[in-house]
RNA sequence: GCGGGCGUGGUGAAAUUGGUAAACACAAGGGACUUAAAAUCCCUCGGCUUCGGCCUUGCCGGUUCAAGUCCGGCCGCCCGCACCA
């Protein structure tokens, strides 16, 4: 009996092979078309997961699909090494953060190439690397040559768990976005990247970037929050020399305004909280209030009168009082606003609150100017200006225009545009990270370490014991002499965001070994990536800093580029069921089965379990596999033709174990089917086939299944690739069974198999290639190209159709003419039976397709 | 509230973008081989049916010879953002 398929062997050995030939070392070469292909990398937190296998197995499919197309493919790998989790283990098991992280990645390393993966490792980079971050070091300093990075004291986000200040794009829901800790606010003096410089530009080239995910784009352009307006000064009534600037997107409202606004945090609030201790509390009750969704979306609008007035820009004598409000944001325009109670809800339920006036000065298309009320609800349409003297009958926006040029004609305010986006803030109080390369000097203030003395460091000789930053309790490492002046001075104990480190590593694998942060002539070539793959999480942090990242490069003369990833793919998550016992404790998925009657028991004690719902794989659900696991019990293959094979690759998906097993079968079917089919075949390359019906039918089968497959390839349709295999594989296997197809027909169809199979399972790919006798490794052969010929049928199903509905079907040759099939289709019996002697008032025939019968 | 997406068998899904709905797989059931099991192979598998067929894509309506697909209105679910002035 045949053997069975040996995974094990087979997987090591084409691993080795390929290692050895160097078969995936990429080198830039003009001559030809390049495929830069990408997968996010990953943090070495231990060991890879399911997400991991799922991403790199999609990256690895376009990587060995395009390299047989004959593009010149880079296929990197690196690990985003720094970051917090290498802290906590060292506080935890006593481990330096660096043994830590280069254990994980040599752990992970092993792993990931157990999947087979195309990957040039001779470009391996570590983020924790000094010679990588050396040259991160080096494009800050340029950055801050050319201000696209500053220093600034203001209020931050404080995380109060992971002792460190984040970027608001890190806050989410007011909490942390890894410890979940809600944020405090402190004043502190901390580096930004003057991200919002490029503001309009990351918006506006959001366009281009057709082959991004519509949602991706979507979010970032919410982000960035483009907004078109004004902004106003209020004169101060008395003696008071100076205005209240506010912004607002509706200043043709202005003859409705009936109060002005300004934050807790505003600096004119605190001027009047101090020897105002009633104005001091309101604004110490507005900082206390959650910034939770619940909070705000139940909080009252509150407010408290500073007893200030301002004038009307526009109406002589109107004064109008000047509140702290609970509802107005500091980090926002200039954190004062007017407010125009009937266009504006917030500003509406706050009058009610106050009792202020409510003028309408919108009135809708169909409503009576004069007797148009606002009740509950505040009115936002388009509609004709009304109690506003020179702007009434005007719409809104021919309003707008004319307010805002009387503003600036007056000197009293302009047309601004304004962005949600804010500087982002790349200061960590953390050890492990990529120091940041400032000195501070009592008489020259911060000043850039000089390029010669790049790196700066990490010390070595680190203490976790107590609570705070540990470069900045280091006894020795922060005193070094001022780069300027010579005098005694202080580094920087501060280390970078670790997305710092992730916006420029896609370049970095350009020129690994440069001595320069990247090497022109390689970016040039290799830049953009074409493919990058990742996750839907990082759809605004991580891409939206690289974006500006390319920006910042370019206007510092690093490379000539704006968009770095030229395509982006969002994959879906990895899911599992969900275990529970009875005391309600989850369990592991190894540690149920079912019983004889089919029910869900404990392995151990056969006790019921509770099924519970398909999530994510987390750990605190223990709903993990681990692939290394599956790797070892079925092999790389089955598991990445699993992963691959149910669901579309940017849904969510669910693992299970009779999916693997059914991936398993397949296979050693495929094995079985080639390797019990050598005898009675051609020679390898051999030319010319048969042309009798058997052999000619398996042909265009063959052939059809390479057109389809391709097509599933180029649009990602992982999942469809893998059914039409399935399915060629039951046409081959049934074509097979015979006599019938002749020995160069054979040949092809199972060659072409295994073709198509390879960018999925290469490793059986390769194997069943060198079994047909090629002494070529199939990783080197082009992708098969379908005859056109073949793709034509001899004979085509008609569908019959009465008034719509399906009634019958007919085969007739291709090509038939429309009379002729019009009479054939009369005679198919139940169409007839269904017109019956109803009048048939039309036809509608579609060639090779459809009749119509419309009675 | 704003933005994006989704709704098809027991399950994951497919439908060449307006042209035979449910391909392919998983699960389930039946059978063959075997002393037995595993592996393998074959058959059935949306609903109803008088076995001829008829009906079926969240709900209602529309366009069309023809709608899962396009348009309008509901209902439900998921994701992101949000007192953003």
């Amino acid at each position: 009996m045949a053997q069975r398929y040996n995974f094990r062997e087979t997987e090591l050995k084409w691993q080795s092979v390929w290692d050895d030939d160097g078969t995936f070392t990429a080198e830039a070469d003009p001559a030809k078309p390049k495929y830069y292909v990408l997968e996010m990398f990953p943090y070495p937190s231990g060991r890879i997961h399911m997400g991991h296998l799922r991403c790199y197995t999609l990256g690895d499919v376009v990587a060995r699909y395009k390299r047989s197309q004959g593009f010149n493919v880079m296929h990197p790998m690196g690990w985003d090494a720094f970051g917090l989790p290498a802290e906590n283990a060292a506080m935890e098991k006593n481990v330096h953060p660096a043994e830590w992280t280069y254990q994980n990645i040599a752990t992970m390393r092993d792993q990931l190439r157990a999947m087979g993966l195309s990957i040039d490792w001779s470009r391996e980079l570590a983020t924790c690397d000094p010679d990588y971050y050396r040259h991160e070091q080096a494009i800050f300093i340029d950055f801050l040559e050319k201000d696209l990075v500053y220093r600034q004291d203001g209020w931050v986000n404080w995380d109060p768990v992971d002792h460190t200040v984040l970027a608001n794009e890190q806050v989410i829901d007011g909490k942390g976005w890894r410890s979940g800790a809600p944020i405090e606010r402190r004043r502190l003096a901390q580096w930004f990247c003057r991200i919002t410089a490029y503001s309009d530009e990351l918006l506006e080239a959001l366009g281009e970037l057709d082959r991004w995910p519509q949602k991706v784009r979507a979010m970032q352009e919410n982000w960035i929050g483009r907004s078109e307006g004004a902004y106003i000064n209020f004169a101060f009534t008395g003696s008071r020399p100076d205005s209240l600037r506010v912004y607002t997107t509706r200043p043709d409202t202005i003859f409705g305004a009936s109060f002005c606004a300004i934050a807790a945090d505003h600096p004119l609030a605190e001027e009047i909280a101090t020897g105002n201790d009633a104005a001091a509390d309101f604004i110490e009750e507005c900082r206390q209030l959650g910034t939770s969704e619940e909070a705000i979306q139940t909080a009252d609008k509150r407010g408290f009168d500073t007893g200030l007035r301002v004038k009307h820009p526009f109406i002589a004598g109107r004064e109008l009082p000047v509140y702290i409000a609970n509802f107005v944001l500091m980090g926002y325009g200039t954190g004062a606003i007017f407010g125009c109670p009937a266009h504006d809800q917030r500003d509406l339920d706050f009058a009610r609150a106050y009792d202020l006036p409510v003028l309408p000065v919108v009135v809708p298309q169909d409503a009576d100017p004069a007797s148009f009320e606002v009740g509950a609800e505040a009115f936002t349409g388009d509609g004709a200006l009304a109690n506003s003297e020179f702007l009434d009958g005007l719409d809104v926006e021919a309003a707008k225009r004319e307010i805002i040029s009387r503003l600036e004609d007056m000197d009293q305010g302009e047309g601004a545009l304004n962005y949600r986006l804010r500087d982002w803030l790349v200061s960590r109080q953390r050890y492990w990270g990529c120091p940041i390369p400032v000195i501070h000097c009592e008489t020259c203030g911060a000043v850039p370490v000089r390029k010669d003395d790049l790196p700066v460091v990490l010390p070595d000789d680190i203490d976790f014991e107590s609570p705070g930053s540990p470069l900045d309790r280091h006894p020795t490492w922060k005193h070094v002499p001022c780069p300027s002046c010579g005098a005694d001075a202080t580094r920087d104990t501060d280390t970078f965001d670790t997305f710092m480190d992730s916006s420029w590593y896609f370049a970095r694998f350009c020129s690994p070994d440069a001595e320069v942060p990247v090497a022109r002539k390689d970016v040039d070539y290799w830049l953009p990536v074409d493919q990058y793959i990742g996750g839907i999480e990082h759809a605004i942090l991580h891409l939206l800093y690289s974006r500006f990242f390319m920006r910042a490069m370019r206007d510092t003369g690093h490379l000539d580029l704006a968009e770095p990833f030229a395509g982006l793919f969002t994959q879906g998550m990895v899911n599992h069921a969900t275990y529970r016992d009875e005391g309600g404790e989850w369990l592991e998925p190894q540690s149920v089965m079912q019983d004889e009657n089919g029910a869900v028991v404990r392995i151990d004690n056969k006790a019921p379990v509770t099924v519970g719902r398909i999530e994510k794989m987390s750990k605190s659900k223990k709903n993990t596999i681990d692939p290394t696991d599956v790797i070892r019990d079925y092999g790389a293959d089955t598991a990445r033709w699993f992963i691959l094979s149910d669901s579309p690759p940017d849904r969510d998906m669910e693992w299970t174990d009779s999916g693997v097993q059914g991936a398993f079968r397949f296979l050693n079917r495929v094995a079985r089917l080639v390797t019990k089919n050598l005898d009675g075949l051609v020679p390898a390359g051999h030319e010319g086939f048969e042309d009798d019906t058997a052999s000619s039918d398996l042909r265009r089968d063959v052939h059809k299944a390479i057109a389809d497959v391709t097509a599933d390839l180029e649009r990602f349709q992982y999942n469809r690739a893998v059914a039409r295999l399935y399915e060629m594989t039951n046409a081959v296997a049934t074509a097979l069974k015979s006599d019938a197809c002749g020995p160069a027909s054979r040949r092809e169809a199972l060659e072409t198999l295994v073709r198509l199979l390879s960018p999925m399972m290469p490793h059986l790919a390769e194997e069943m290639w060198q079994s047909l006798g090629h002494t070529s490794h199939l990783c080197d052969v082009s992708w098969p190209v379908a005859d056109q010929a073949l793709l034509v049928d001899e004979s085509v199903t008609y569908a019959i159709q009465v008034n719509g509905k399906l009634r019958g079907t007919v085969d007739l040759p291709a090509g038939t003419g429309k009379d002729e099939t019009e009479a054939a289709a009369r005679q198919v019996p139940n169409v007839a039976d269904s017109i019956g002697d109803q009048e048939i008032r039309k036809v509608i025939v579609v060639p090779d397709k459809l009749v119509n019968f419309v009675v």
